[in-house]
This record gives C-alpha cells, sequence and structure tokens, in this order.
DNA sequence: TCGAATTTGTGCGTATGTATC
DNA sequence: GGATACATACGCACAAATTCG
C-alpha cells in the first residue's frame, strides 16, 4: 500500500518548512504549482494544503497565497506561590517586565448576574449580581491574552474598588483592591485545561482558525471566593510554569 | 453573503449534539442522509463530517458509520503545593484513589543518553547517561494518562533505586526513592503547554486522532535536578488544578 | 463461510465565486 | 481591469471496513 498523494505532499511542504528552506512568511506555492510538480490535480494540492494549515505550519489568505506561520517565540508565565511579593503591581505587567516587554490592557466592566458555572466557582447563588470585566492584555501593542473576571458585587458594591480597572486601585491587582476593602486573599486555586480556539478569540489573538489555547479558571479567595476568571493563553505564545515546593 | 452549506450542516448537527437531540453514542446521519436532506453533493456533507470529527463532536467508524462521541467524565488533578505529604506512595496512585478508582500502571525502563533537551533540564551534558522510563498509567484498567521520565545515571547507578520501578523502593515515587539515596527533593516545576495528540498516544489512550493532550514538563529537584518526565494528559479525561499561596 | 449492501476514506477533474495585487 | 490564488461546490469512482442475512 503506497502513500496517499496529499499526505506526500504535505510531508515534503512540512520537511521543507522544519529543516528551514522555507521560513517564516515565505510563501508556499500555490496550489496550481504544486497539483503541476507533483503531477496530480487541483484537489489533491487543495488537501495537502488544508492539512498543513490545521497542524498550524501554514496560513492561507484569500486571493493572495499560502504563507509559513511565523511561530512567535512560546514565552513562559511563572504562576508559582511566590508571585505579588510584596508587590502593588498587577500579575501580567510583571511577568511580561521580567521578560522586558511592555505589558498594557484594556478592559470593559459591567454587572451582570451570576451564571450556573460562574456562582459556584464564587459560592454565591445563581442569579446575583457579579460585576464582570472583560480584558484583552496586549504586550509590546500585540493582544496576548484574554480573561473575563467575575467579582461578587456583594463583596464590593459601594466601595473604591467597585470597578476593577478605575479609581484609586486601577491596575493594581486583584489582591491588593481585596486587602483594600479588608477581604484577605490567601489562596489563589487554578485549573488548567486546553481547547480549541474560538472564533473571535481567534480575530482578537490574530491567531488562525484551529489554534489550540489554554483556559485557566483562576479563583482567588480567603475566607470565601472573591474573585474567578477565565483566562485564555494561546499555546504558541505562551507556556504556563508552576513551581510547587515538596513537603 | 451566505454562509457556505458545508458550515450550515455542521452547525445544525453540532446544535443538535450540544443541546441533546443527538446524544452520546447516536449515529449521525450517513453522507447520503445528510447530502439528501440538504440538497447538496456528497463531497459538502463529507466535508461537514470533517469539521465536527476535527472539534471532536464526532468520531467516525470507516464501514460503519459517524457517531456522536461519549465524553468522559472530566476528572481534576490537583498539583498543588501540599501533594506527597508525608505519604510514601505514588502521586497518581493517591490521585487515583482520591476519586475512588483504582491506579495502576505499566512502564519499561532502559538507559539511554541525554538529548539536548533532556540535558538542559536535567542539568547534565548532551549525551550523558540517563535512564528512561515510559508508563503507561491506568484508571480501572483503562489506559488515561502516558509518561516519559529521564533520570541522570550519574546520581542514580549502583544504588538500589537505579531502576524506577523494581526493587525496594518500585512504586514509591520519586521523592520518596531520591531520599533513600540522600537526594532531598525541595521544588517541583511544572511547564504546562497544549498540543493535538499524536498518532501513536491516540492508539494507547483509545482517543480520537485530533483530541487534544496537555503535556506537563515536570522537573523536581533539590540542590539540582534529580528526574526530569513529560507528562502527556487528554484534555477530554483531566483537568489541572494547581493550589497557590498568596503571600 | 460467503457475499451483498452500506458507509467511510480518498482521489480526481471541473466549475464558479471572490479576494488580492 | 486583468491576472492570480484561494474557497467552495458538484459529480463520479473505487478501496477498505463493517454489518448482516
Amino acid at each position: 500500500m503506497t502513500q496517499p498523494a496529499y499526505l506526500r505532499i504535505a510531508d515534503e511542504l512540512r520537511r521543507q518548512i522544519v529543516d528551514g528552506r522555507l521560513g517564516p512568511g515565505d510563501r508556499v506555492p500555490s496550489r496550481h504549482q504544486l497539483a503541476r510538480d507533483h503531477g496530480v490535480s487541483d484537489r489533491v494540492a487543495v488537501e495537502a494544503v488544508r492539512l498543513l494549515v490545521s497542524e498550524g505550519y501554514v496560513e492561507s489568505r484569500s486571493g493572495s497565497g499560502t504563507y509559513v506561520r511565523q511561530r512567535p517565540t512560546v514565552k513562559r508565565l511563572t504562576r508559582s506561590w511566590y508571585r505579588a511579593h510584596g508587590r502593588a503591581d498587577s500579575p501580567f505587567r510583571a511577568d511580561m517586565e521580567a521578560q522586558g516587554r511592555a505589558g498594557t490592557w484594556r478592559s470593559s466592566s459591567e454587572t451582570s448576574t451570576a451564571t450556573p458555572a460562574v456562582a459556584e466557582r464564587l459560592g454565591v447563588a445563581e442569579g446575583d449580581p457579579v460585576m464582570r470585566t472583560r480584558y484583552t492584555f496586549l504586550a509590546d501593542e500585540q493582544p496576548v491574552m484574554l480573561s473575563t473576571s467575575w467579582e461578587p458585587l456583594a463583596l464590593t458594591r459601594g466601595t473604591p474598588v467597585m470597578l476593577p480597572e478605575s479609581g484609586p486601585y486601577a491596575g493594581a491587582g486583584v489582591v491588593a483592591r481585596m486587602r483594600a476593602i479588608e477581604q484577605t486573599v490567601t489562596l489563589a486555586s487554578e485549573i488548567v485545561t486546553a481547547r480549541a480556539i474560538l472564533a473571535d478569540e481567534a480575530d482578537e489573538l490574530g491567531e488562525p482558525m484551529g489554534a489550540i489555547v489554554m483556559v485557566i479558571q483562576r479563583t482567588y479567595s480567603g475566607d470565601h471566593p472573591v474573585e474567578t476568571a477565565d483566562i485564555v493563553v494561546p499555546v504558541d505564545r505562551y507556556e504556563l510554569e508552576y513551581v510547587i515546593p515538596v513537603d
């Protein structure tokens, strides 16, 4: 039994990419080219290219061509027990500074009600009022990470920290903000999963469809949960490092 | 502009799956059915189904049909600072017991030499001798997790713990074994990434191609690294929980 | 045990629309 | 506007796996 033609062609291109004969940004031969070069039909070349797209090697721009993807260098996000030690700064900005990059973000907040999942994570009743804040994190002006955070309004309503990103504690991070209203955070729980990227996330992060993201469900708590967030991290931009003391 | 037909069809099926009209194990209409029902060609139905397969909603069995995937219930692996507190047992068995499941494993060890990546993680020179052990972890007899571990032979050669899974400390876990040869482990670093499953992994874990796995690069160290491992965890079986004390 | 029907996987030639340069 | 390239679609063919009588 012989290899299907589309696999052979995909294989040859893949090899050229991994050993550098085709570098990031280079144009891959068009479907016509590939078909002619290998003596097969257009249709077969389509399948070959489609495979490489789904594997993340190349990216097709309609009307223009197919290009080898820029593989952004993978940076490491350290999420350890010694985070935020004595700093009054946001964890994200600190992470970016450690990499010599400018970390900023956009955000928008609105009041909302707790969905079943959020209610369980915050330990409140379904439908209870919460402040929902969506973040887009930028490294050197480029969106690199998304997050949606929920805080129980029962805790923050009427305090200076009700809006996470305005007032005296804007940008200070959850732990510092909660300390300002006498809520001591002692524990962060991060539940890590991964899934395929969603269309709107791909759009915002400039990732191709089919990319993989890790989702961190982070919950800060003291006597009870004070904030929970879904953090969406593309795997081709970041890896997560957890440092765990043993015994 | 109107939606492409194959997206419309995929969307309709996806909706039927998420709202339960098509339950796990149910058979999805065949290509012919779909094509006739939607008044399109065979080829279009193929594309629609292919998309759902790549998204993990359904699974095609050649010659038989296409079926809605069993979503195994997701279990949580807690990987926190208080792990292995006073226990002389393996972390995996403890995790499984916490879920009321029988945790066992198969393994095979062989001497090998350090690849560049492994050498860096272990802090040894490229080509140095290491003991490589491959694990297949089973929960209730079912393979659910894979791991490959490397230990520098410079540390363990000639000691009773040279082979991780035989001798007096078999199955005791890395920390206990290393303690037996005066190597105190104080830190575990876990670097989490995710990627598409590889063919041989899919085969062994009974996952379909296209499934997503998380890869944990775990390194145990005291004064220096004593063991490093790549742990492959399918996302539809497990989520990872890290608990982090704050300040 | 055998064979027919069904279903998926793959290959191919072609046509049309649309985005980009 | 024209040339190029990708996206989608149609129709047909055959191999391999599975099912079932």
